[in-house]
DNA sequence: GTACAATACATGCATGTGCAAGCAATGCAT
DNA sequence: ATGCATTGCTTGCACATGCATGTATTGTAC
C-alpha cells in the first residue's frame, strides 16, 4: 500500500474535493426529485436501466457488472434488481453455461420507462451541472 | 422555471457526469472505511468536525449552515449532532438572541480527534482523486 | 395584545445501503 | 472421484438518510 510518510497540506486538492461533492449532491438531490416525481424511478433504478439499454450484449449485463456500473454494493444491486423485476422492467435469467451466474435484461416495458425518463435526465444534468463542472 | 424545450443528447455533459459519479463513489468509499477504521469516524462526522474547527465565529456554528456545508438534510445533521455530543466531540448551545437556534461548538477531544484524523483525510484524498479530477 | 405565518430544530417513520454471513455452483488439487 | 477454496448472488441485520410532522420561538399584521 501506498503509505505516504508526509502529506503536506494541499488546499487545492481538498478545494476539488468539495467541489465535486457539492456537485455530486446537489445534481443527485435534483435528479433524484425529478425522476421520483415524473417517472416514478430513482436515481439508482434509472442508470441500471440506462447501463442495460445501451450495453452491446443481447442477453443483458451480470448483476457484478451492474454493481460496478451504478457504484452500487453486490447486495445493494441484488435488491435494486429485485425492485425492477417486481416492477417488470427487468427480468432474470440463468446463465446457460456458469449457473451460478445471473443476466439482468431489460423488458419492453424497461426500456420504454427508460426512454421516457431520458429526456428529464438529460435536463436536469443541463440545468445543475455547473459549465465547469467539479475541478479545477 | 428553464424549462427545455429540446434536450440535445450531450454525451460530453453525460460522460462528466459519470466521472463525478464514479470520482466520488470511489473517494467515499475508500475515505469512510479509512476514517472508520483508524478514526472510529463517519465522513460526515469528519466533515462537521472540519467544518467547526475552521469556521471563524468563536461561538461555533448554527445547525443549518452545518446542514449546508456537509450537504444533509436537516434531520440528518440534527442526529449527526446528537452522535458527536454523545460522543463529546461537540457542544450544543442555545443562542441568547435568538431562542430557536442552536450553535455547535467543538470540544477539545472534538478538536483533537479532528486533527488526528486530518492526516488520514489528506492521505485517502491524495491516493483516490484522480490527477484531473471528475471533468474534462 | 391576539392571531397567524415563518423560522429553527427535533422526532416518527419508511427506505436504501453496506457488511457479514449464507447458499449454490464452479475450479482445482490430489 | 473427493475435498476445499473461490466465485456469484441473496439475505439478516444495523444504520444513516430524507420526508413529513411536531414543538417552541420569533416576526408581523391588525
Amino acid at each position: 500500500m501506498p503509505l505516504v510518510s508526509v502529506v503536506r497540506e494541499d488546499p487545492e486538492l481538498v478545494a476539488t474535493w468539495r467541489d465535486v461533492s457539492q456537485c455530486h449532491a446537489r445534481v443527485c438531490s435534483a435528479m433524484e426529485k425529478a425522476l421520483q416525481k415524473e417517472h416514478s424511478l430513482g436515481l439508482s433504478e434509472f442508470e441500471v436501466l440506462e447501463h442495460l439499454a445501451t450495453t452491446q450484449a443481447p442477453d443483458g449485463a451480470r448483476m457484478q457488472e451492474l454493481a460496478d456500473a451504478v457504484c452500487l454494493s453486490q447486495s445493494a444491486l441484488s435488491r435494486l434488481i429485485g425492485r425492477l423485476e417486481t416492477d417488470g422492467l427487468v427480468h432474470r435469467a440463468m446463465c446457460v453455461n456458469d449457473r451460478r451466474g445471473i443476466y439482468a435484461h431489460l423488458t419492453d416495458e424497461g426500456r420504454a420507462r427508460w426512454e421516457a425518463a431520458r429526456p428529464t435526465h438529460r435536463a436536469v444534468l443541463a440545468e445543475t451541472m455547473p459549465p465547469r463542472p467539479a475541478a479545477a
